[in-house]
DNA sequence: GTTAGCATGTAAGGAGTTACATGATTTT
DNA sequence: AAAATCATGTAACTCCTTACATGCTAAC
């Protein structure tokens, strides 16, 4: 009823508050132009979720304004920092590579945080995410292949671009794929200020 | 509890069923084979559904094997069929443009049934779905610009490959919207033999 | 002085998911 | 006769959405 955690929100609040403490308004922003490609949250899933990382100890509220005094200039907002239990629930959500972080919203949360997920997990993710797709294609083509289901064209064309989307994706990956060997290294540019805790050394 | 209609499920079902009878098993297949570039469903979800939509009078029940004998030869299964007022419902539901026809699961299925859909619903979900998309890239852009947020480059790329994945769709879509325009017909292949209810003159 | 945006929440419920449970039928 | 696949279901649960409710504060 009341406690909802563990599904994409919690990684990427506990993930976004790893970064700097923040107030769930803020927060929401961040959230939304962090994973806006593929998900949108409003605030009725945000303040669930914080209060119930609350209730589990993972994040503190350094409320701004003493409850008695409630602070002239700004209004009393609720700033969220990561506590000692919830970094350890980060990283142990960040160590994570199965099935839930090859799904399509999974993994795009997963990826957002890669800056602070060891090389060997990153490697995993990757890996199973375009297994995954593959299945998607092989499924496609198979039933592509067995075309007695009449299909008008628009269901036609719904599956051409799922396909070449699937397809642009699985290229995209075997490019990050190779970076990643090739290197520890992030993708692109290969600079990158992600100094932070789990680079590559921590693997094995 | 049990009454859950009304998603992306009930529409795909209907649909489905108005092309021809089937059992749950062969909907499940068609199913994924019609959705699977964005979505899969189980027996756990289709089940129940068939269940809520039989219960509703929107499908019924054509059982190969009548009860008493449960049938020689092939196992006794439940091939199910639109009703009157299931058609009447998919009508209704195919008739709708908001909101949940822009999303990437509703426009999927919405899109799927194109071939059913009248031309000037056609037009208004293609270009909702283009709006919606578009927000998301003004969104997007704004967010970019005020890149105070220090991101690592893995959030840049996962930003990167999301912009590059919409403003794709955007250009289909701007394809389709064209090509509908200049013709009432399908796209690509100008034939289809989708004779089907709202063909293209039933337009305003 | 009123709109627009900042800021926080709750109650009710929707839409599927997971894990489980069962049995028939075809293939090997 | 064992394994794979066809075929159907249910109970409990999860994660999130929708609609609602409130008040401050800055800009116009």
């Amino acid at each position: 009823m009341t406690s909802q955690r563990s599904g994409v929100l919690e990684l990427a609040v506990l993930g976004l508050l790893h970064e700097t403490p923040m107030h769930g308004y803020e927060l929401r922003k961040r959230l939304n132009s962090l994973l806006g490609a593929f998900r949108a949250f409003g605030y009725g899933s945000l303040y669930p979720c914080l209060k119930d990382l609350l209730a589990k100890g993972l994040i503190a509220d350094d409320a701004v304004g003493t409850p008695a005094k409630p602070l002239a200039g700004r209004r009393s907002k609720i700033v969220y920092r990561l506590t000692a239990e919830g970094k350890e629930r980060l990283e142990d959500l960040l160590g994570q590579s199965g099935p839930a972080s090859w799904e399509d919203d999974g993994f795009g949360v997963h990826f957002a945080f890669f800056g602070l997920t060891q090389a060997d997990i990153r490697m995993r993710i990757l890996e199973g995410r375009r297994s995954r797709l593959e299945e998607r294609l092989e499924a496609f083509r198979a039933a592509a292949t067995r075309t007695r289901e009449r299909v008008d064209s628009y269901t036609l064309e719904l599956q051409r671009h799922g396909l070449e989307s699937v397809e642009r994706e699985v290229r995209w990956l075997n490019e990050l794929i190779a970076s990643e060997r090739q290197s520890g290294s992030a993708p692109g540019r290969p600079d990158g200020d992600h100094t932070e805790s789990g680079g590559a050394s921590t693997a094995g």
